[in-house]
DNA sequence: TTGGAAAGTCAACAAGGCTGACATAAACTG
DNA sequence: CAGTTTATGTCAGCCTTGTTGACTTTCCAA
């Protein structure tokens, strides 16, 4: 039969994968065309804002994790300081994101986002979970759970950690 | 049943996705994670070597097509002449990629990796093609077949032909 | 032979990374 | 209490990699 994209064949009921130099280098060039396709409707949101990507991170993880301090934002995001604080000052500005003292430890800020920080947020995250969605949907539910699957896999070990918050508040 | 990262459930032998926004939310956080780990050993590697990703995908896709054209790897990229050129300067001048005045149209170059640029194209991606082995080898190869189809969804239809190129040329 | 495509170049600029140095306040520790 | 560590912020300067705009050279094709 026909090579649908991924190496696998069944030898006595035995499921083998042929990782050939070929097929990862497929693997590789999908994360990269897909990741575009991923930023790219934020980034034409974030354009008429004069907002990058940076900002939108921000916005993702406060929005996820709201009271979240700073020093963990940069734990989570992998920048330094200065380059976070150019733009968490930024947002602080213009209003999209509040920045409280901590009240257990006063060194500490708090990070939350403002009625217009979560507007933001909302057509941000709307228009990559729509793309999310119907990509989603076209492959199908088991195709869905391989992708996390791999992806997951794919993280540093540290990364992953980030990822795992939150793994466990559904119901059964 | 537990939710095992994926709801889906299955009602009458159908199988429903309930793409909830926190289901949506966690494949963004899946891919932004991913990406990190993704480029992580590539972006090591090239410190020691003072290029950055810009070099690494230039050289990739050379390697990938050797004898391309620049406006061909342009439209691959995305990216300005003006900004590719920087790059392909620094490869040429720096012995890794040569450019060879076209025969058929002498207008065009075509570009082909030296035996130096190969060989950093080699080690750039022998690291990126072990964690994408191990990923695979870990998530088993349906979820493989999964991971490459959601990614291929994911794409920009217009950039999905780049991926596609080469998809047929295996044994059946 | 002339228009336009392909390629290259120069200049200027911006986003968003980085390092290093330093400041301040708060918390912790001996 | 004194000294140290931690959390945060800030200034200055650098690099990569993207951008736009203007211009030139080469050369194919109508």
């Amino acid at each position: 039969m026909a090579d649908r994209g991924t190496a696998n064949a069944r030898v006595g009921g035995e499921s083998l994968l042929f990782l050939t130099d070929e097929q990862l280098r497929r693997g590789i060039e999908a994360m990269f065309f897909a990741y575009r396709g991923f930023t790219a409707d934020p980034d034409r949101i974030l354009q008429n804002y004069a907002y990058g990507r940076a900002h939108h991170r921000a916005i993702h993880f406060i929005n996820r994790t709201p009271g979240t301090t700073v020093n963990n934002l940069l734990d989570i995001l992998g920048v330094t300081k200065q380059s976070l604080n150019r733009v968490l000052r930024a947002l602080v500005e213009d209003g999209l994101v509040e920045s409280r003292v901590g009240t257990r430890d006063k060194r500490e800020r708090h990070l939350f986002l403002t009625e217009a920080g979560t507007a933001l947020e909302r057509e941000l995250s709307d228009a990559q979970r729509n793309r999310m969605r119907a990509a989603y949907r076209a492959a199908g539910p088991e195709a869905v759970a391989g992708f996390r699957t791999v992806l997951e896999q794919m993280m540093d070990p540290e990364l992953r950690r980030h990822y795992q918050i939150k793994m466990e508040h559904h119901h059964e």
